[in-house]
DNA sequence: ACAATAGTGTCTTTGAGACACTATTGA
DNA sequence: TCAATAGTGTCTCAAAGACACTATTGT
């Protein structure tokens, strides 16, 4: 390495080589949920330049001190008021692209959270100030601030992903459900339409995916359902494959 | 967000809010490779305290203008005399715990990447300051530095979990392979042994996996056996899924 | 009675795993 | 001839998808 015309100064720690130059370091989050019957995206209202009143992914800088997700769990508090942590929280992966922000060097850690509506009101800030969008049309037509509509897709194709072979749609349920809600969660969340028969014997069959508990609801019309709730198991055998996977016709 | 006793001077670009700390950003990567029919990692003796002495995984600090995968490329060929770009090179996590570095803070974005002994031939520096070295027993008895053993559990997670579902397997393989030398590439990632005969039945039958070329070899002994390329398939359908993540009994 | 949803049974197809069998080389 | 490896065929079982059928509610 050759050393570089940096001031001493800026050297993050006396520790380390002079020639270190220490970089911005943020969060950002995708955090998902189920409202109104589509797949929403919490997305926040830029107050600053740049991208001065475009929505962005809620997120901010790391403090000195802190780990990655917990400034994560903290930006989402502060910035739109959901105090709890999400039912699922994961990185997601890390952005670092040299002009990804035109202030400088930034570079992102983005999350990936999960929650059902009752646990994220968004009700911190004002109300203008951050919203749930659909994830079908988050962003048109100027699109989100910086490389956020980028790091939204990487999100939702996470998301699709391990639906298949994890728990993790039931994230986005109450304590309680049924299995008719738990469906309706794997079609929007994949897209298309799931044979409500078969999707009962698989999801019910699947060791560890949910407990049933002996009481039942109404509250979806028809025969009463019985209600669920989560399992304990990390990994689904057999796997829920999602039929847009499949190979050939 | 409050403000902090931090000198201005520190902050990392002008248009950035005054309290934000920048933050020591490094790359780090878990090379594996195939060796002597064993799987190795790369890895560097470490010069410098802290943890002089000690084996680590190559890395190093990112510079301003640079984009991550770059920096991950630039520090393999410094540290290691591994100039080509590796088979298969993707960003694994990064890793920010406030204390994980004794010199302050510092963040780092692992990267794992796949290649064939023959691109990576560990020639670049002095053979005592990098080794290939086998998985099984990578840094012990007194652990790797920092927290790369960590890292490298994940790395090696990651790559039996990719084996599944894609055809980065053959990123350890030179252009043209028989079935067999695949198949071991297979068995040394997942531990244990596969079917011969239903993993050529399979992987053959796989859209896009092979490519076979219609010549053949004896180098393995025995009936001559086709030589195939990497094929251009993303995903595999049907995937391959490992034995060992078999549900009951 | 009827609409609506819950849940079960049954059939077909696909693919995984076990393993017998044939094919083609070198020693 | 024999050992070794390549490659195919066949059987069984598990699970996915299609879909008929029964069960239990509200209106």
């Amino acid at each position: 390495m050759r050393s570089r015309s940096v001031p001493a100064a800026v050297a993050a720690s006396p520790g380390l080589p002079v020639d270190v130059v220490p970089i911005a370091l943020s969060v950002d989050l995708v955090l998902l949920t189920v409202r109104d019957d589509q797949l929403c995206v919490l997305l926040v209202r830029r107050g600053i330049e740049p991208f001065r009143g475009r929505w962005a992914l809620p997120g901010g800088f790391v403090r000195p001190q802190e780990d990655l997700a917990e400034a994560a769990v903290r930006e989402l508090a502060e910035e739109t008021g959901v105090r709890r942590r999400p039912a699922h929280l994961e990185q997601l992966a890390t952005y670092g692209a040299p002009a990804r922000d035109p202030r400088g060097r930034v570079v992102t850690v983005a999350f990936l959270a999960l929650a059902p509506l009752s646990q994220a009101p968004v009700a911190g800030t004002d109300a203008a100030a951050s919203r749930w969008a659909p994830v079908a049309g988050a962003g048109d037509p100027p699109g989100l601030a910086f490389d956020h509509q980028a790091i939204l897709g990487d999100g939702l194709e996470r998301a699709r992903a391990k639906f298949e072979y994890s728990a993790v749609a039931t994230a986005f349920c109450e304590p309680e459900f049924t299995v008719a809600e738990l469906r309706r969660i794997y079609e929007l969340v994949w897209g298309g339409r799931l044979d409500p028969r078969n999707f009962h014997r698989k999801v019910t069959g699947t060791a560890g995916f949910l407990v049933p508990t002996g009481r039942f609801t109404t509250r979806d019309g028809g025969r009463p359902a019985e209600l669920y709730r989560r399992g304990d198991a990390g990994v689904l055998h057999p796997a829920m494959l999602r039929p847009t996977a499949r190979p050939n016709p």
